[in-house]
DNA sequence: ACACTTTGCAACCATTGAGTTGCGGATCAT
DNA sequence: ATGATCCGCAACTCAATGGTTGCAAAGTGT
């Protein structure tokens, strides 16, 4: 759970058409950029691109068959940011907790 | 928890000058643009952007105060895009449940 | 063997974004 | 009142990135 793999992952989810792209995979379970391609209004280039950027961040793994590379998801890469967000939400709840505190006892003091 | 947002939320956490930010702004409750370059590489106005991005991805709130402008964290923003991934996990822990099930009969056929 | 599809690599273009400098306005302290 | 801070706005530079086109290599079907 390094902070450059979290980078990485935020990166990768930033983009709307990624985000979109990994939908897809949800659904479907695997995809090759070509098919997605046919259905979005950018080219098959553009496509491969983003998926290697999935792959880089680790959120999607290819797996060649034949002529064709299928992408699949890869929770581990999601799972870490979730993490990562879980605790930072935490610090942040706790802090939050203490900043109420104060304002509660000061609206006592002020009566 | 409309799509727009979560893509700020992305955003605003995939710089790393950002995230070591929220982290300052986390330790200490609020934080100055003036007071936190200082102590960063980059100018003032370079934290004043970043800020200002927190500001529109809904993760920290500005409140003026005489002369100078405190930035506080804002949950809310937070919580949306860990909702997102959460649901987001969800639904890939379903699908590769499915396949790992499938994978699982496979084998059996295989014997 | 040959036509067709799919991929991967490289070069290129336009836009975004992180960072800078410069300046003018508002606030505080003396 | 004046000097010192602190902020916000605008213009600029430079690298990263989303997107394109072009082409060669590898797999598939007849």
């Amino acid at each position: 759970m390094t902070d450059a793999s979290v980078g990485a992952t935020f990166t990768a989810l930033s983009d709307p058409t990624r985000r979109q792209l990994v939908g897809m995979i949800a659904e479907r379970g695997s995809v090759t950029a070509s098919e997605v391609a046919r259905e979005l209004p950018i080219t098959r280039q553009a496509v491969a691109k983003h998926l290697a950027v999935l792959h880089d961040a680790g959120l999607a793994v290819p797996a060649r068959a034949g002529r064709e590379t299928r992408y699949a998801l890869e929770p581990s890469g999601l799972v870490d940011a979730a993490a990562w967000m879980t605790q930072v939400g935490a610090e942040w709840d706790v802090r939050l907790r203490r900043l109420q505190e104060h304002a509660a006892s000061a609206d006592r003091r002020a009566g």
